[in-house]
DNA sequence: GTCTATAAGACGATAGAC
DNA sequence: GTCTATCGTCTTATAGAC
């Protein structure tokens, strides 16, 4: 039970298998986003990052249990850019659609596991009830996050209202993950520009249609 | 090998086969469309569709050249329908964005099975580039259509010019899907009739940028 | 806490009877 | 043209060494 290390260990017992846990959950994102939920196996995945089978069961209690998790911590990763870039006054309406469409643009070309592995959590989620209330109330918190600031930025502009904010941050998100999936499939089908003339669109119609019933 | 049936046969050797392939077929999307890809066995779908493995494997090479089919044979499907709400210049606006949102409404909540296949179909593609193609095609050949009856609405209306119709169809085709998926999640987050509003709000917002312009 | 080895079963696909 | 039976492989999860 003694240590065979007498100085001060870099690392105790429980930060190293913290680390081990977050190795095998970085290894899991990847494999699932390649692969799928049921394509991926668990020897995949720990001899992606670097254990055996047994270590990943000593971590996780099933694969179930992995994946779940997953879908837990990277819920709304890339969201809270999108709010800070839209609650952010200091820069121009155009500065807005560009830092928008860069995140997409990001989003859909960069981080090449994000999109395939949020559509391996909405098909999980949607095939097992107990799981799809769950998927959802994360996506009804950041959802209200959203429409929060964009209440805010419309009465500071001095927009009064009756604008249905919840609706309008869905459809803003809703835009967002539709062309993601779109700009994987073929970039072209989506120009650089698109989610942030689009949302740029859809903003002045709804100001006019605001107006409208003024 | 004579037929114990003297009367003549009410179906070919051909046409009994082509049935047993569209059963097949049609078992195959449900089964792909609960259990996934990887998830379904073709075990789970020559039994879904009252044969055996050996009678699926006798009308398709593999459980890959039965997935394809599905993909190509379940296109558009549903695309036509909104095509044909926004080239209808019968009705009303107001008509034209219920229509929209009743499809909208219909594709989430009856036919359960369209929205999972699609998201199925889309991973399928980005994991092989050889299909990312073929479906890339597919999408351009329906934005194509919804493209044109948009630039034919618009100069009916006597609006010129410079609008980007091909962009515009991206983004009502890729907030269609974005919608749909979040409505298949939790049917409150998408109130009957956001997606007509979201078209509208677009589209007057677009005319206000191209009036801008002028 | 992580490893090796293995249990128990499901999988895709094939062969041969009818 | 479809069925039954089976092959070889890969799967998740566990047990015991270290």
């Amino acid at each position: 039970m003694r240590d065979e290390d007498e100085r001060p260990r870099r690392l105790t017992r429980a930060e190293t298998k913290a680390r081990t846990r977050a190795l095998l959950l970085e290894a899991a994102a990847q494999v699932f986003a390649r692969k799928g939920f049921a394509g991926a196996s668990v020897d995949d995945i720990a001899e992606s990052a670097g254990f055996s089978t047994g270590a990943l069961y000593s971590n996780f209690a099933s694969k179930d249990e992995l994946f779940v998790e997953l879908l837990s911590k990277r819920s709304g990763s890339r969201l809270a850019e999108a709010a800070e870039i839209v609650s952010d006054r200091s820069g121009s309406v155009e500065d807005e659609q560009a830092l928008l469409s860069r995140l997409l643009v990001d989003v859909a070309g960069e981080d090449m596991d994000l999109a395939p592995l949020q559509a391996e959590f909405w098909l999980y989620a949607i095939r097992r009830p107990e799981f799809q209330e769950r998927m959802a109330a994360q996506f009804r918190a950041n959802r209200d996050a959203l429409s929060t600031v964009l209440a805010d930025r419309a009465k500071e502009r001095g927009q009064s209202g009756d604008v249905p904010f919840d609706g309008v941050a869905t459809v803003v998100m809703a835009l967002f993950q539709g062309l993601v999936q779109l700009r994987r499939m073929d970039p072209e089908l989506v120009p650089e520009n698109l989610y942030g003339d689009a949302v740029h669109w859809l903003f002045s119609g709804l100001s006019a249609a605001h107006r409208a019933k003024d």
